[in-house]
DNA sequence: TTTATTTATATCGTTCACGATGCAAATATA
DNA sequence: TATATTTGCATCGTGAACGATATAAATAAA
C-alpha cells in the first residue's frame, strides 16, 4: 500500500534532511572556530542583545533550557561568554558576551553569504526565498501554538 | 551590526526549528508505540521495500551507516526488524521486518493525516504543498551534491 | 507571616547525528 | 596467486534534543 507512507509525500523527512545538510554547510566555516552550528545560533542571539537570561535566549531559539543550560556551559569553558547569577532576580542566570565571543562576529563575517550561495539553485534564489520564508515561518508559528 | 547575522534572515534556523517542531508533532503517536522519528523513516523505507542492506537503507535517508546501525539495532531488540548476513555479500546486513514491524503500518494509519492536518495555515495548503516540496527537494539535492 | 504555587535553571537518562577510526569481506591490481 | 584497494558495517567519543525530575528563589494565597 499507501501513498500516505512514501517517503517522497513526507513534508517532515525533507525539514529534517534539508535542515541536516544545511547545518552540515556551516560544519567546516564554523568548526575552524570550535563552534557548532546550535553554539553559532546562541552567537546570534546575543550578538543582537548581549547579557539575556538563559530563559530569553532558549525562548527566542524555541529550545528548552535543559538544551540550552549544558550548551552555554560549553560555551563558557571556552571562553566565548560568562554566566552569573542576576542581580535582580536570583534564579536568573545572566549570559554575557566575552571580549573572544564578540569578536567572533568579525570572524565569522563571511559565514552567512558562504552559506547562502552554497543553497542557491533552480527553485531558490533571492525572488523565491521571501515566499519560503514565508512558509516555514507559518509552519513554525503553527506548531508552536499547539 | 548586520543584517545578515539577524535570526530573522537564516534560512537554517527555520528549517531547523521547523524540521525540530514537526518532528515534535509526531512524538506522542509514535511514542504509543515505542517508535522515534527516525525510527518511523526506517519503517517507511521497509514498508516499500523489505529486506534491504544497512547501506541502502542509509542512503535512501541520506544518512551514515554510523546513525543507522545503533538505531537498526535498538530495533532489533524491540523485535520490529531482523538483522541476518547477507548470502551473496557477507558484509551486508540485510534488515528485514518482523510481522511486528509489518503490522505497525496499520497501528500507524492515521499518524500521515494526522501530523499533516497539524501543519496547515494559511500559506500551506494543498496547493502550495508542492511548490513547497520542490523548493526543498532542491535545497536537498543542491546541497547532497557538495 | 506561614504555606502553596509558580518560575528559572539544572540534572539525568535515552536517542540521535556525525566525525574519526577499525575490521573483515570483496574486488582490483601487480 | 599475492598484495593493495575498496566497500559495508561497526565502534567510539562528543554534542545536541528532549522528556522527566529536582532545587532554589520569587510570588501568591491563606
Amino acid at each position: 500500500m499507501e501513498e500516505k507512507f512514501k517517503l517522497e509525500n513526507q513534508l517532515c523527512f525533507r525539514l529534517y534532511t534539508a535542515s541536516r545538510l544545511l547545518t552540515q554547510a556551516y560544519h567546516p566555516l564554523l568548526g575552524e572556530h570550535g563552534l557548532t552550528y546550535p553554539q553559532y545560533l546562541v552567537l546570534l542571539v546575543l550578538w543582537e542583545k548581549d547579557a539575556q537570561p538563559v530563559n530569553d535566549i532558549a525562548k527566542r531559539l524555541l529550545l528548552e533550557t535543559n538544551t540550552v543550560t549544558p550548551l552555554l556551559k560549553r560555551m563558557e569553558a571556552e571562553g566565548i561568554v560568562t554566566r552569573s547569577k542576576g542581580k535582580e532576580d536570583a534564579r536568573q542566570m545572566i549570559v554575557k558576551l566575552t571580549k573572544k565571543g564578540y569578536d567572533l562576529q568579525k570572524k565569522l563575517a563571511d559565514v552567512p553569504e558562504t552559506v547562502g550561495n552554497a543553497v542557491i539553485c533552480k527553485s531558490v534564489t533571492p525572488e523565491t526565498v521571501p515566499g519560503l520564508f514565508g512558509m516555514l515561518d507559518d509552519i513554525i508559528e503553527q506548531l508552536n501554538r499547539q
